[in-house]
RNA sequence: GGCCUCAUCGUCUAACGGUUAGGACACAGGAUUCUCAUUCCUGUAAUCGGGGUUCGAUUCCCCGUGAGGCUGCCA
């Protein structure tokens, strides 16, 4: 299948889009189809520049390569690949104007001059009226001779699309199922503007019929638009794409997915530090299931899973809390290796030290499965780079049932318990052992001895467990840790 | 206002017209544990309302209600 993604270059690639484009790229995947990316660049007063490059970057970290249309090259210039193009619409303006010119020759458009002020007026009166706000069709009465006049004299106007009132435009959806729209409440859109410029409609219709893009996915925003863009497939004479309309992103107060509530640019959650397993794994949960239990994908998993047939109809909140967990779950998949390679830049800007530390694929695996975001990790493992003041109040804890009284004898028992072990054996095993001896003779619980030793280590409330940590940091330091306590 | 769409736990969702309405996140409790996290177990929690159709409706139909989208010379 030929699908599309058709963004407009107007700010931040919107996280609902980027479901949107992954879903029609998904589709290509699976039917060994093509996916292309065009750039609908009709709207010269909202357009943004960067915008093309950020959502090329969004697309390429999500692992969505266009097959055509536009694309970073390896240079990392920005180019056009394919036998359709061109695929950036402010370069096909001749193009939507010669295919203007057919619909109005054939009678499917016609001239209006009206100014943006009148039909300002008219949309007034009809509200007070309670009718629906549409075009009145002023101009379609125009007298043809009295038209090429005033387009001779050179006065500003715009072709609209003559919709058939009488007729009912029906199709089926691939997710709404059956549709219909009755022509008469179907406005007189315009198609090119006063400036020349083709509106959405018009060359949206024109670049996916040339482009062959036999399924159009896109937001249910668009549902109402539909039937306009069937009457201009039909005016022209061709077969139009089969429309799946995705359900769309919700608020928590499920209005449709803004800024203001959230984050809602899919650089944001780059930003955040998501992995793309994860927020792509997570966007297709969204509004799909697959059928099966399954909530953990990999992106080959969800190409064979998905079907359109499985996307349901209604909008979706964004539930961070979800998307969290299944970033945990992703994160604790990585193979330890390039978990530590990922984090040791990040630690090393803060730690230089990190840069050159050969345990440091130790360290890192002791909190990979206690981390969600990568930036977490210099914090977490700092305690490993500086030399951490433990406080009274954090060692003395009553939930451990370690008293302050009590401090000095454990730090002794602790302190006497890494000195008997050789500095050669210094073991996870070999200190397990040595507390486990030390514990037998003191009477106390092993809770108190293990939280003091950690929160001395550590100088935290929470981190790795004290074994793991006493054994990376060596037997010198750790027992240098101990004494400083002091107390 | 008009047109279109949607409706199962708080959230994401499952259930050929027949299930004790299932799973996941979140929440609560418990187990493991030196803390936090992970992991495991358990629990609380839903078919929007009213009519039909049917032996039987979450499921089909109608009417309400609620929510959303569109209603631009934006996309």
């Amino acid at each position: 299948m030929r699908t599309r993604f058709a963004p407009s270059p107007t700010g931040f690639l919107h996280i609902g889009n980027l479901r949107t484009a992954f879903f029609a790229w998904l589709m290509a995947r699976k039917t060994n189809g093509s996916f292309a990316l065009r750039i609908e660049d009709t709207d010269r007063a909202r357009e943004v520049t960067g915008a093309v490059e950020s959502i090329l970057r969004v697309l390429a970290w999500a692992g969505m390569k266009p097959d055509e249309g536009v694309m970073p090259d390896d240079a990392g210039n920005i180019v056009e690949k394919g036998s359709h193009g061109p695929y950036i619409q402010s370069k096909r303006f001749d193009l939507y104007r010669t295919y203007a010119d057919q619909l109005l020759k054939d009678g499917h458009a016609y001239r209006c001059f009206c100014t943006p002020e009148r039909l300002d007026e008219m949309r007034k009166k009809q509200e007070k009226l309670r009718q629906a706000p549409m075009y009145d069709r002023t101009c379609l009465e125009l007298d043809p001779a009295e038209v090429e006049k005033r387009v001779a004299a050179g006065e500003k106007h715009v072709l609209r699309l003559k919709v058939p009132r009488e007729e009912t435009i029906a199709y089926e959806d691939k997710i709404y199922g059956p549709l219909s729209f009755k022509g008469h409440t179907v406005d007189d859109q315009v198609l090119l503007k006063s400036d020349g410029f083709p509106t959405y409609h018009l060359a949206n219709v024109v670049d996916d019929h040339l482009m062959e893009i036999d399924l159009v996915i896109r937001g249910e925003e668009w549902l109402s638009s539909t039937p306009k863009h069937l009457i201009l497939f039909k005016a022209f004479g061709w077969r139009p794409p089969q429309y799946a309309h995705v359900p769309l992103l919700l608020n928590p107060d499920r209005s449709k997915l803004s800024k203001r509530q959230g984050d809602v640019a899919a650089e944001d959650f780059i930003k955040k530090g998501y992995l793309p397993e994860a927020l792509m794994n997570f966007l297709a949960l969204l509004g799909w299931n697959p059928g099966t239990e399954q909530e953990l994908f990999t992106i080959t998993e969800l190409i064979e899973s998905f079907t359109l047939e499985r996307i349901h109809k209604s909008g979706a909140v964004f539930d961070l809390k979800k998307l969290d967990w299944i970033q945990g779950q992703w994160m604790r998949k990585i193979p330890a290796q390039d978990f530590a390679d990922r984090i040791r830049p990040l630690v090393t800007v803060k730690y230089p030290d990190a840069a050159n530390d050969s345990k440091f694929l130790q360290k890192a695996a002791l909190i990979q499965e206690r981390i969600t975001f990568f930036p977490e990790a210099p914090d977490m493992l700092g305690f490993f780079y500086t030399e951490p003041t433990a406080t009274m109040e954090l060692i003395a804890n009553p939930k451990q049932k370690v008293t302050e009284a009590d401090v000095p004898k454990i730090l002794g028992i602790l302190k006497t318990a890494v000195e008997s072990i050789d500095e050669k054996k210094w073991t996870k095993d070999a200190i397990v052992t040595a507390i486990d001896a030390a514990l037998a003779s003191s009477g106390l619980k092993k809770g108190q001895l293990l939280w003091v030793l950690r929160a001395s280590l550590t100088c935290r409330a929470y981190s790795p467990g004290a074994y793991e940590v006493a054994e990376i940091l060596g037997r010198e330091k750790a027992l240098l840790r101990l004494k400083k306590i002091g107390i």
